[in-house]
DNA sequence: TAGATTGTTAATCGATTAACAATC
DNA sequence: TAGATTGTTAATCGATTAACAATC
């Protein structure tokens, strides 16, 4: 395992984690091929593939556990520990985020939120408070950050993106619709709804 | 072109979509193959290869002219005209995707927003106003919507999801944790950034 | 002409899937 | 034992990429 994985294997593993996650909070304890099959629209046979690859999790006859295969795929993706993240913008998209319960399920914490607008200084947003904008880089320093999530206007996303980046920031999520510009050792992913819309309506359509 | 694109054709051609979208009003007028590889992270080949499985849109020693080529690529995804969709849940998420211009901007029309608290009943949001959650299957079928939006608690999302299908609703974005149960001939994308950020770490850390 | 970039080939590699023996 | 589901094989198909001639 010394290898690293194809980027298909680990998105692949990564939706899994979220289904076993989700069963687990549904009270199931075990879980077929089958059964992630028919929430990933992964095929079952890949599913079983990807899991062999790595050892045998589950028991012919009966399926995989949640809480054993939770852990194994855990292991994989080395996402065991907390990780800490940088919130850029406190505005709707921004404290949607930080009530958000989905981070914190994955171990994720949101571990300052940051905004230009001195009137949302102080205020209480997740279970942290909008600190000031110009202590970013001493902020991401002393907890370790290394993304940032940017829940700004286009406008505003390149003046942001190129501060974390200034603060040492190496993975950054867009949530506008701009284009950034990076260096080369910082990743961007950039979600834009619109465009999957697009894409899902393309196969409805056809 | 009477086939129908393979998953990975028709997501890619949707990223260069979002790629000459944002170039063309950052007053672009020509892309070439290497830059809108910079800005996807596919590789510059394969994106001259899956346009010109279409077409010759460029032009050799010049590139792609930006308007042109999104006019091609709306053509091969069918995604010329406008679409409406629905939106459910008018919280900070809600009020955040209505008032976001990024649907706009593909076409993509939030034509009704609907909310189970009757506290948000008739509060602008986006350029509508929040509905009744009763009319909600009037509304799906007068406005020949088939895309629902989720913008709801996971505790809420299975019902909403089932209101949705009940309406006649075919692709549904989940913007909960929740996993949701639907008929096969619903499409559901559920879009988790917690995952994603997983994914994301594990190529940084390795 | 010189430089740049497309369109296309050719080769490789990984993803995908049906089928089924193994076994719980 | 009967039924269910994994783990694995074998075969196919599509994705990916380097390289380069064509040509703007």
């Amino acid at each position: 395992m010394a290898d690293r994985l194809t980027v298909g294997v680990a998105a692949r593993l990564s939706r899994y984690l979220q289904v076993l996650t989700q069963a687990r909070k549904m009270g199931k304890v075990r879980i077929s091929s089958q059964e992630i099959a028919e929430y990933t629209n992964i095929n079952a046979t890949q599913i079983r593939r990807d899991l062999s690859a790595f050892g045998k999790f589950g028991k012919r006859g009966v399926g995989y556990n949640i809480d054993s295969l939770l852990g194994e795929i855990r292991k994989i993706l080395r996402t065991q520990g907390q990780h800490n993240i940088a919130l850029i913008g406190a505005g709707r998209l921004g404290q949607a985020i930080a009530s958000s319960p989905i981070f914190a399920e994955h171990g994720i914490n949101i571990a300052a939120v940051f905004d230009t607008d001195p009137e949302k200084l102080g205020r209480p947003i997740g279970h942290v408070t909008v600190s000031e904008y110009g202590r970013l880089r001493e902020s991401v320093h002393d907890k370790n950050i290394i993304v940032g999530v940017l829940a700004v206007p286009a406008a505003g996303a390149q003046r942001a993106a190129d501060d974390l980046v200034a603060s040492g920031v190496k993975i950054i999520f867009n949530y506008s619709e701009a284009l950034l510009e990076t260096p080369a050792d910082v990743t961007v992913h950039t979600s834009n709804p619109a465009v999957e819309l697009l894409y899902a309506l393309y196969f409805h359509l056809t």
